[in-house]
DNA sequence: CCCGAAGTGATACTGAGTACCAGACTGGCA
DNA sequence: TGCCAGTCTGGTACTCAGTATCACTTCGGG
C-alpha cells in the first residue's frame, strides 16, 4: 500500500515534470521559429513559460537542449528494435530496421518533422547537439552490434561495430537532409533505403 | 616592380601572421596538456603569447580554433588527392586512397598525434568542432564524388555522395579513435583499411 | 611630410552556464 | 496538530566566451 502509494506519488511528480519539459519545449519551438535560435534568449524563454533561469538550467542543461532533449529518448529504443531483429539478417541490414523506429516518429505529421529540420539546417550549433545526442545512440549500438560481428582481431583493435553504427547514422542524417532539400518530394523511407543501400551495395 | 613588392610586402604580413599562428598555438596545445582545455582561458593564452584577448580573437574565432585551425586547410588537399585519382576506380576506393593525405601528416611523430588524439577525447566540445570542420572537407568533397556516380534519380533527390562522404570521414574518425584506444598498436593505415572495407564488402 | 590603411589594445557589453543561499512546499511521524 | 527532512524554486553573484567600438600606432605610398 505503502509502496503503491509511493510509487504513484513517484509516477506523479515524474508526470509533473515531464508536462512541464513538453510545455516549455512547445514555447521555446515557437520562439524559436518566430525569431531564429540565437536571437533567443534562456531569459525569455524562462519569462514565457513562467519559471525563473535558475529553474530552466535545472531541467535543461543547455539552451538547445529544450527542443533537443527527446532525441536522447530514442537511443534505448532503437537498441531494443535492433536486438529483437533476427541474428540471421546482416547487421546493416537490422540497424536499416531499427530505424523504422526514427521514420515513425512525426510520420503522420510531416511538416513538424520538416519545420524542426529546418530549424535545425539554420543553426550550426544545433546540428552539432544533435549529432552529440546522436552520438549516445551509438555508444549504446555498438556493443550489441559488436555481438553479431565474427573475426579475429582482438575487440579494442575492432573499429568495425563503430564504422557500421556511425555510418548508419550518416545515412539517417543524410536522408533527413535531403529530405529537407527536395521539401518532402520523396518520402524518408525512400531516401533512408537509398542511402543505406548505396553502401551495402 | 611596384606589383612584385607589394606582392613581397603582401607574402611577409602573410608569413608573419602564419608564424604567430603557429606559435600561439604551440603554447596553447601545451596548456591545454597541462591543464585541460576547459580550465584554460583565452586570458590565460593571450598572455603567455604576449598578445591582447581583443588580438586574440582575430586571429581565431574561437577559443577551440588555435589548435584546430589546420585541419580546415585539409579539405582541399583531399579534393585535389580525390580528381587525380583514375575515374575507373569506385568512389569509395578513391576516398581510401584521398585519405593517404591524412595518414601523412604526423606520419613520423606518432606520439604528437596520438596526444593530439588524447586531448580530443577529453573534451566533448572540442570532439564537436573537429567535426564541424569535417563538415567542410564533406561540403568540398560532395560535388567532385557525385561526378563520379550515375544514376537516373534526380540530384537533389540523391542522398550518395552525403552519404559516401560522410561515411568515409567517420571510417576515418572510427579508424583515429581505435587508434588510440589499442594505443597505436595497430597503424592508422592497417585500421582505416579495416574500418573503410567494413563497408565496401 | 602627410595620408590612409591595417593592426593592436583597452573598455564595455551580452548571454550562457555555474555556485550558493534562502525561502516555500510536501509528505511522514510523533 | 505541530515538527522535521528532503525537494523544488528563485535570487544573486560570478566566470568566461564572444562581439562591438574607439583610440592609438605603424608603415608604405604619394
Amino acid at each position: 500500500m505503502q509502496v503503491s502509494e509511493t510509487s504513484e506519488k513517484r509516477s506523479l511528480r515524474d508526470r509533473t515534470r515531464l508536462a512541464m519539459r513538453d510545455e516549455v519545449s512547445t514555447i521555446a519551438t515557437r520562439l524559436f521559429a518566430e525569431q531564429g535560435c540565437t536571437n533567443t534568449t534562456v531569459e525569455q524563454i524562462a519569462a514565457e513559460a513562467g519559471l525563473s533561469r535558475t529553474t530552466f538550467f535545472r531541467y535543461f542543461g543547455t539552451k538547445e537542449d529544450v527542443v533537443l532533449t527527446w532525441i536522447e529518448d530514442l537511443g534505448p529504443q532503437l537498441v531494443e528494435a535492433f536486438v529483437a531483429r533476427p541474428t540471421t539478417e546482416t547487421p546493416w541490414h537490422s540497424l536499416r530496421r531499427s530505424f523504422d523506429v526514427l521514420l515513425q516518429i512525426n510520420a503522420d505529421a510531416p511538416q513538424k518533422a520538416l519545420d524542426f529540420e529546418r530549424m535545425l539546417e539554420a543553426n550550426p550549433t544545433m546540428r552539432a547537439r544533435r549529432r552529440e545526442k546522436q552520438h549516445e545512440w551509438e555508444k549504446l549500438l555498438r556493443p550489441v552490434v559488436a555481438t553479431r560481428l565474427t573475426g579475429d582481431v582482438p575487440a579494442d583493435q575492432d573499429p568495425r561495430p563503430r564504422v557500421l553504427v556511425a555510418s548508419a547514422v550518416e545515412c539517417w542524417n543524410a536522408a533527413l537532409d535531403t529530405w529537407r532539400r527536395c521539401d518532402a518530394a520523396v518520402s524518408r523511407e525512400v531516401l533512408l533505403d537509398r542511402a543505406m543501400d548505396t553502401l551495402s551495395a
